[in-house]
DNA sequence: GCATAAAATAGAAACGTTTCCAGAAACGAT
DNA sequence: ATCGTTTCTGGAAACGTTTCTATTTTATGC
């Protein structure tokens, strides 16, 4: 018992056992293997075998603890079982973990109260930055509360006045102006437009393309037929259930986000109406799939997987000093049959 | 300067900063933090206040290099863009975070040499506990490796022989023998049936089931139209377009797990079959929308929301001391329209 | 009141690193 | 040889907690 030469099974070894086997002192041990320069071969070499021969693994806590970097990433999403954000998600934790970081993943469920709790529990355990995807943009306290995270930020689809953080921005407006002008010339006039709350600014840019293209084709739009509320599947079915009993139904609909699609297309089943029939349908933002399914939809298409790649390299970037910067991923008007239908007999 | 009374705009505040302002011991600070027994109400108060007062969040780190304890949670995915593993980590996350833990979340891409580094990348972390869907069941050294993390282990669908885990395992067998009883008794005999490797237990009770309902259907099945070998879509294409040109090619098609399904759907789709006309068709776990999509798909179904408040409720539960445990989910046939179709003019 | 036990507190030693500082060794140049 | 540089190394002080031990205070029973 006494002997602590015995092969103790499953102590782990740290440094000082590193350091005694090898005879040197433990800072010659941290300066090898943390790369530091002034080193001499022989050191090296003796230090390294030692740590090999005894399968040396530094204590991740303690490193932490002494030099402030943890190697860690924040990531907060609305909905990770999306899969929009998963992909998302998928590519960025791709990107991060070839550079060493490793990402903490937390969902708020689009409630701002989970996500100021998720940010403060992020805070204290030190995370090197944070990737989020925001409830919204204009919370009370909101910037104070990142700031005081005092890592770089960089923000998914939110524009945060005052807040000095990259972000990654999609141009919705512009496929959404393509959509609507397609259906407009198609014939459309009551295009329904269904997205979340304008006080953010994935629905502020997409309102922006739906009505530019209407104000290009020199029509009025519809007031009475967008509504926009919540980003959630709830609200995108209720709504459509309420557009599309209307007296004057819309003959067009674009829903805007995927909790949205997928709520208006429960809606429309439910009501006995089929996308590319009785109505022209877009979405914004694709379902998995959406190429492949019996019945085609179209959309507004963004690159879901370059948009993690990039939130990564611009978080990574202001790690190392960079500053922030705004990146603008394109959007893409993809017709598909869904585009067709809803105007009665016009074609015959 | 000299002065450290002024105000240290962003130091942040230790615990020795809440004992000086107390005027109390910094032992006493910790075991009123932690809610030790020991401590008189007075004291409680006293540092109570002067903690709130200086906004004091204890350093995280510090905290895990002394306990030992991390408060977090490993979760490794083959694949978080799936959206089926997506709502898997979205529960589970929720369930953990409930009980402060945090997850630290790592893909493998579905490569092994992937996944052991994420896994020697958690032991350094000192993770708490694991919880992962596996590449594989037998790689050599997988058992060692997980071993050496030192913290209880929850394995998705997999069963990994010899090694002291949980489990959560799917009653895959029972959901695919009625699935494959239902096309036999709708007439079919030349059923396709596209899985993983078998080197899973997911493939194997799955196998199992497809074999099962033949056996009691008193027909022998066709081992020429079983094609086990990936999950990823890419095989799940290939396969299903080399299935479907054979001469006498096959009537109904069961596709085991969403990336096989996904590559039989565009398989088909490129072949020019339609699910439900020219062909049977039944996947094994839903797509996200299978209800609501204009042609509806059959399904075996599994639930899983449940299975990733399972594995949390697992995890936590062998953290506290308790022992590993087998979870088995039901799987369920579901019938929708794709069901149909794939005999010639038999029911004419 | 007094001994004894129990409760509450302070002080210091961990936890396993990195990093600062000082000193030793090596190396040219005089 | 001697002196300055440079290069390398060892020792020790952090980092911010928890936890162990020892000490002081308070309560209890006679």
């Amino acid at each position: 018992m006494p002997r602590s030469k015995g092969k103790k099974s499953s102590a782990p070894v740290t440094i000082h056992d590193v350091a005694e086997r090898a005879g040197v002192a433990i800072s010659s041990i941290s300066r090898v293997l943390s790369g530091h320069p002034d080193v001499s071969e022989r050191m090296r070499i003796k230090v390294q075998r030692a740590a090999d021969e005894l399968g040396y693994e530094p204590d991740f806590f303690a490193q932490s603890l002494r030099s402030g970097a943890t190697k860690t990433i924040g990531f907060i999403m609305r909905d990770i079982s999306n899969p929009f954000f998963g992909v998302i998600a998928q590519c960025c934790e791709q990107e991060l973990r070839k550079a060493g970081y490793s990402m903490l993943l937390m969902n708020s469920d689009g409630d701002v109260a989970t996500e100021s709790t998720n940010i403060a529990q992020l805070r204290r355990r030190k995370i090197d930055g944070l990737i989020a995807s925001l409830v919204s943009e204009d919370i009370p306290e909101l910037n104070s509360t990142l700031e005081k995270l005092n890592a770089p930020v960089v923000l998914l689809d939110r524009e945060v006045v005052g807040l000095n953080s990259s972000a990654i921005l999609a141009n919705h407006h512009q496929g959404v102006e393509d959509a609507t002008l397609d259906l407009i010339s198609r014939g459309h006039k009551r295009i329904a437009f269904i997205s979340g709350s304008t006080r953010v600014y994935t629905t502020r840019d997409r309102l922006k393309g739906y009505k530019s293209a209407f104000k290009k084709a020199g029509v009025t739009y519809p007031t009475e037929l967008v509504s926009l509320g919540k980003f959630d599947a709830e609200f995108g079915e209720s709504e459509t259930k309420r557009l599309f009993t209307l007296k004057d139904r819309p003959t067009a609909l674009l829903s805007g986000g995927i909790g949205s699609t997928a709520g208006a297309m429960r809606g429309l089943k439910k009501l006995g109406l089929v996308p590319g029939k009785d109505l022209a349908f877009v979405a914004i933002d694709e379902w998995p799939m959406f190429d492949v399914y019996g019945q085609q939809f179209s959309s507004v298409y963004r690159d879901a997987a370059m948009i993690g790649r990039e939130a990564a390299a611009a978080l990574l970037e202001m790690i190392s000093g960079g500053s922030p910067r705004t990146i603008m991923v394109e959007t893409h008007y993809i017709v598909r049959e869904s585009s067709t239908g809803g105007l009665k007999a016009k074609k015959k």
